[in-house]
Order: C-alpha cells, then structure tokens, then sequence
DNA sequence: CTGGCATCTTGATACTTTCTTGATACCTTT
DNA sequence: AAAGGTATCAAGAAAGTATCAAGATGCCAG
C-alpha cells in the first residue's frame, strides 16, 4: 500500500514476539514491516527506508551491536532496542554503536508506543538523503555503490571506507589524523604516508584527471576534504 | 573560561541525588551546572544553555511534567528524565510532553552516561557552527573554509591559523606579542617580521585593495585588528 | 596444501606548496 | 628630512604531497 503511514521495522526472529509486536501496533496508525534476522534487517532497512527500528539483539545470524553499526555507516533512522539482557554492559554497547533507546523486557506497550513517538517525532523532522550525488561522482552509502558518470566503480574496503567517511563530512575537512584514527587506528597517527597512497589510489579511480582533483581536494598541513554537495 | 565543554543541567531539589550526580558525571568531560526547582530550571535553561537536561519529576514547586512542556515551547534540548515513579502512566506522560528520555532509579551510572551520550549525540550534530560574517567576508570555522564576494580563497596553514585567531578576537585589537607567541610560540616574540609578511599575504588574498585595508587593520606601534561584526 | 588473486604496506623518488629570511621601499609623525 | 614602524617582493630552505612499484599478507578455490 502506497501510504504514509510511519513505517515501522520490526527485527526479531520468535515469531511469539512478532505477535505481540503487530497486535500492539496494529492500531492502524503504522505501516509495520519485519525481518527475521541482522541480513534480513539491512536489507529492509534499504528498501523500506523505515521510520524507525524496533531492533531485538538475540538474532540468529549476527550480532545485534553489529546491525547497529552497519545501519550506522549510512542511515540515522532511529533504533529503539527491545532486548531480554538487561546487563548494564550490554545497553552501554547499543546505545554506543548508535541506538537511540533500550527497552528491557518485558515492557509495557503503552510505554513502547510513548518510546516510539519520541522516535518518530525526531525521525520526521528530519530527512536526510543516503545518496550523496557531487557533480558526476554518485556515492550510494545504503547499497555500497560508488558511480562516476554513471559507471560503477570498484573500490577495495580500505578505498570506500576512506571516500565513506569523506562523504559523510562532505565540504568539512578531516585532518590527516582524524582520517587516520578513524580507519587505521590510533597506531597509524603519526604515518601520513598510507592515507596518501591511498588517496592516490582513490583519486585514480574517481577523478579523470588526478592529478587536478575535482572531488577530492588537498587542503595541504592540514588533512583533505569532499567537494561540498552543490 | 569560554570552554567548550558539553553542557549538562542538572534538576533535582535533593542534595544526596546532586552531589550523587555531580561526583558520576565529574570527570572533566562535563560542564555541570543546577538547578532546585522548577523554575530555576526554566531559568538556567535560558542562561546556560544546556546541550542535556537530566529533569527529576518530584520537584517542590511545579511538576516536572510542566518543566518539560514550558522548555520545549521554545527549545529542542535533549531532556533525560531521572525518577524514583516508575508507573507507565508517568512514563508516558513526560514523553509525550517532550523528554527524549526516562531513566527510573536506581540506574547504573555506566546506564546514564551512555544515554547521556546519545543525548549528546544529537545535541551536537545538530547545532551549527558560527559562521563570522564581515561584510564581504565571511569565515566558516567549522569548515575550515574563507570566502571573499562568495568566492572561496585558498590559505595556507599559517594564513588561516593568523586569520582564525583574529576572527575569534573580531573587533579586539591583538597585539603583536600575543599573535607571535599564539602562532609561532614564544621564541618567535621580538620577530615581528614574519608576522608581518604573513599578514601583507593575507590582505592581498582577502582585501580588494591590500594597500588600504578593510578587514584587517593596522594599529601602528600595538598590534592588528579586524573589523568588528556588522 | 598450494597457487593465484586482490589487497595492504612500505620504500624510493620526484614534485609542489609553504615558510623563512633579507633587501628594499613605503608611510607617518615629529 | 630623519626616525621608527610598516609593507612588499622574491629566492632558497624546509616541509609536505603524489606516484610508482616491489614485497608482504591474507584469503579463496582447486
């Protein structure tokens, strides 16, 4: 149904769960879908483009911290947790990896339904595109696809890690070490030297002349920077 | 000190709650400020400007609930909610009223910081940087970026550097001793000439005419100057 | 287990930008 | 006109950057 309704993601692989979760929503005010497992999730997560995730951490094929993050590299949708482990530890690890709240259960559905107009109240003022278009360079962060004129390139891990982050602070300029910490690690801080090289190597394959860069711009003793969206 | 600390207020009219806060959250990554009442709370959100509210329910003089909807007729702070009421009904209430939050005590302290960071998260993200705007000219410090009539002009590090502590310090008049030893450190102190050439460079990439400055004014035998905001 | 493949790391080297410095010209005040 | 402070230019030195390519690493398929 074509309708705009809030969508509502519902991650959880006990079909008991799924239940009460529909029954409790079912009120005709949310347009609910589901997923049975962290695969399932992301891959929903793209195409439903939910308004929020109502995401239970005991999935059967990966980690629920690790759906966090994955949905993290690209999307702010917010991720309200519904999990049985109600260790201090485990809710400071979901929230870090970027949930917005943590329901222990078992909760009250009226305190569920309060959680999630919170969520949604934050979700529908803001809206902001996954897809990162710069002239003729197309940086798709939710199907992890990079396009320049339209042609698909393809980057190593270390390459899209390093344009992700570009592309996430588009226009900003991230210091050497700042880049560094990020994707090397706090061992790499003081050796430039494989951020250049891999700039380079990015640079070869997204510019078509690199040695006059058009997207990414050396900004020289301080670090490089995206080309702002136009 | 115009530290730029994150900002927590805390509201909570019991000493033992406070001094219980305070020593959780002092660990100098918080600047903590309080509040007794309610209205003292409506007060200091005005004057500090909190990036987090952390809002106790049972205060003497009006209801937490009402603390929250006055605070959100006019601004988005992140409100966390700490309460001993642990009924749905009060839960729901103060969401719905706006608070992003609501942690029932006893909560671990590992539990509340970590809310507090995705409080803060949000807080952050959204809240842009100043942008100094001087006539013809305007510097984006979070970008690390100049424009002169719309058109961006590339500074070296040090241009940039001189030019960032001027524009920190607009319409104050800096003397020579102070940039030197801000920017070169204070072996530099008696060599007002490169200061000078820096400067002269940074006039003729910002002035229409550098011999008669506009932005960048020479106080002969003190320092320099720029232009206040207009 | 082994070879092949893609990727990552590292070193050498050429190249570019930025910094420093000295020489010199320019004001402005007395 | 002289003096003290200021502005500009340009060249060498220093620092920072780009690129190629060889060796190291790790993974997958046969």
């Amino acid at each position: 149904m074509g309708n705009n309704l809030p969508r509502i993601l519902i991650v959880d692989d006990e079909p008991a769960i799924q239940r009460f979760l529909r029954t409790a929503l079912d009120s005709c005010e949310f347009s609910l879908h589901q997923a049975e497992n962290g695969h399932a999730a992301l891959a929903a997560t793209v195409t439903t483009k939910p308004d929020v995730i109502l995401l239970d951490l005991g999935l059967p094929d990966m980690d629920g911290v690790e759906v966090i993050r994955r949905i993290r590299q690209w999307s702010q949708v917010p991720i309200v947790v519904l999990s049985v482990r109600d260790r201090e530890g485990d809710k400071v690890k979901a929230l870090d990896a970027g949930a917005d709240d943590y329901l222990t259960k078992p909760f009250g559905v009226g305190e569920l339904l309060a959680r999630i107009r919170v969520a949604l109240r934050r979700s529908l003022q803001q809206a902001p595109e996954p897809v990162y278009r710069i002239d003729e360079l197309e940086v798709d962060l939710a199907r992890r696809r990079v396009l320049v004129r339209g042609e698909e390139v393809s980057l190593t891990p270390t390459e899209y890690e390093l344009l992700r982050l570009l592309v996430v602070h588009a226009g900003k300029v991230l210091t050497h070490r700042q880049i560094l910490k990020q994707i090397w690690g706090v061992g790499y801080l003081e050796q430039p030297h494989v951020l250049r090289v891999n700039i380079s190597n990015l640079r070869h394959k997204l510019e078509s002349d690199a040695s006059r860069p058009h997207y990414i711009l050396t900004e020289t003793g301080v670090g490089y920077r995206l080309k702002a969206k136009s």
